[in-house]
DNA sequence: CGTCAACTTTACATGATGTAAAGAAAAGGA
DNA sequence: TCCTTTTCTTTACATCATGTAAAGTTGACG
């Protein structure tokens, strides 16, 4: 029974992954556009009605799409290095640098996620829960720089977080990179400059 | 022959402006979602079909709208008042108040807009005219700060206008209002301050 | 050999956009 | 008054992606 199920779930998982696997790479392909449930069954090798035996409709497919991305990526971690900074002027560049290396990989399913969240409730809430997540690691970083004394004054440590987490938001990065066509270093540079204008004191 | 053409072109402005007047409306209560084009012909009063009379598609009818909707408001009148300013200072000053005056008023058709973007061509090149214009009026901003000789050191004028035409974006407007939670005043207030300390020299 | 789960195949419902075409209604011109 | 043209309505239909439904196939396991 246990080996049966094993079996079972190694096999289910098998394509499973395969659909999850075929997705991420379509929507990096396409930029997150044009990226069909069809378009990813036939990448996977299944039919469009398999993928529906997996995952109840698109949006949960996308969103389980970002989780699989999460532990191949292992996102956390990476973002997480930033906690080992000494100061909090420190702290704030390796968080900004973390994310500009990490936004380019998740670009494409993150842009099909933020066009789904208009329409759909569940794609909402899983894209507002990633974004909190976000927030939370742009508080962390204002309050490692009050806990220096190098918070800007007349900035609330709300407030703070609210420019950070809005000047490193998805769209902000697109429009940098997009229409004004900044590469990833000058973007990972420039952010850093301006959050350290902005943020810290001088 | 003259008369009858100008009867004519009344007759046809006068349905045609109530469906740009209920698209509209419309777009500004549904914040520019789930806006149908049978919901816009309800609106105006005339039939579905009659609106395609008027307008060749979806993409095409928003445009309009948007146009329309400059007429009305004024739009480069407002904007350009800021080019009255004395010192860089103040017409940057000037530049992001009367944005951020005009910003919520557009804002539903802006976002139904910013979506079509995504898969119709047409909208995409409308929106990027609309949005090219914006820039040019930060460049003038940032331009007559390099003027007074008070753009921070280390920026380009190319780079400044990156910045500032990203921070005073459709989307970063979003971001801080709806997810932030500020008020009209306090983004006002608060981008002034932003634009200052990132782009004067100190 | 039979069962069960995974998958395929085919068919269909939905909902929005957009096309097509025939007919009604109103308004102007002669 | 009558004719013509424009505007708008009505009805019907094509398309395209998502999603539901159900019957049939396949292969592994007991």
């Amino acid at each position: 029974m246990y080996v049966r199920l094993y079996i079972m779930s190694r096999k289910i998982m098998d394509t499973r992954t395969r659909i999850l696997e075929s997705a991420w790479k379509l929507l990096e392909a396409g930029q997150g556009q044009g990226v069909r449930m069809s378009d990813i069954a036939k990448a996977a090798g299944v039919s469009r009605q398999a993928v529906y035996l997996h995952f109840p409709n698109r949006a949960e497919l996308l969103i389980a799409t970002t989780r699989y991305l999460d532990e191949v990526n292992k996102t956390d971690e990476r973002l997480a290095q930033s906690r080992g900074a000494r100061t909090g002027e420190e702290r704030l560049a390796a968080y900004i640098e973390a994310w500009g290396n990490y936004l380019p990989e998740i670009y494409g399913i993150a842009k099909a996620l933020l066009a789904m969240k208009d329409t759909d409730k569940e794609a909402e809430i899983a894209w507002n829960n990633r974004m909190q997540a976000v927030r939370h690691g742009c508080e962390a970083a204002v309050k490692a720089l009050k806990k220096d004394d190098m918070l800007a004054p007349g900035l609330s440590v709300t407030v703070a977080t609210d420019i950070l987490w809005t000047i490193m938001s998805v769209r902000s990065w697109e429009h940098f990179t997009m229409e004004c066509g900044w590469s990833k270093k000058k973007y990972i540079e420039r952010l850093k400059s301006m959050a350290h204008r902005m943020l810290v004191k001088s």
